[in-house]
DNA sequence: AAGGAGAAGTTCGCGGCACGAACCAAAGTA
DNA sequence: TACTTTGGTTCGTGCCGCGAACTTCTCCTT
């Protein structure tokens, strides 16, 4: 309604530029940008493949490989929980823990400098928008709005 | 400076939420998110591959697959310069002309979506802090800041 | 208790994506 | 005429993610 015609496509430069940096810090620490988002997801609780593959909406064979490659590196395990034993309990490795860890605070430190040349004002502006865009989803990438429930 | 620890999570999640529309437009095109870049960049004016590969911050051989697929779609095509014989010049068929403006019509019209739980004038400042942060790269991704020449 | 429906994950085969290394051909240069 | 550089391609590898089919387990209905 209130937004140009550029707007759309400001939006996808706003997501390469932010990504393109994200991918940057990862590589720094050996991950790729989807082992990484899952490490975030369980370095400071265990979870559920389903619950995973909601919060990253992947659908059941996703997570599975995602899983199987993550746990081949040394960085997450799989658990069963006694009380469905079909179930899986992704959890992290102190490998894991330790590189999650390094992972997220780099992340804080560095993933801001795309906005280092605005005023900050503006930064905090942007920061605060960007938070309520997000709708306060803080853990973990955002829920999708379609559920890959398949 | 101004950023709380959790502004580079937001960032993460902001990206990861525009990029979900973007698949999701994408795919109702029946495009991937790379090919309807490619599609976007070479839509309005022919390019070579030198010049795609640094807007999208591929190097030579991403280039050239990404190509290699799009073309066997007819969306694109390769031709030849006079002026350098081994040089490449990626243009636009007629369908593919088609389907890149139906999609960025439709990334204009729907992809600002994400924002619509906000109100009118904090979607307006986003919408303009938005365009101060991509540096007014109106068409096409942002540049990446490591030109991946190889 | 039996038996079927549904949920949780896995496996398989596929295709897209992108890299490094090696390569070829054309262009420029000494 | 050689040598170097440049523009692209090919090959092999690995990550990523899907749909379809399958196994196992849980739960609900009868």
């Amino acid at each position: 309604m209130t937004e140009g015609p550029g707007f759309g496509n400001t939006l996808v430069c706003l997501s390469v530029l932010i990504h393109r940096r994200y991918v940057q810090i990862c590589a720094d620490h050996d991950l790729t940008t989807a082992q990484a988002q899952l490490l975030c997801l369980v370095k400071d609780q265990p979870r559920g493949m389903s619950e995973l593959g909601h919060l990253l909406g992947l659908a059941k064979p996703g997570m599975s490989g995602l899983v199987d490659r993550t746990e081949r590196r040394g960085l997450v395990q799989r658990g069963t929980p006694e009380h469905d034993r079909r179930a899986c309990t992704i959890s992290c490795t102190a490998l894991g823990k330790e590189i999650g860890d390094a992972l997220y605070a780099d992340v804080s430190a560095r993933l801001p400098d795309i906005v280092d040349h605005l005023s900050p004002a503006d930064q905090r502006l942007f920061q605060e928008l960007a938070g309520m865009v997000t709708g306060g989803t803080v853990s973990g990438p955002c829920r999708g709005d379609d559920p890959p429930e398949q």
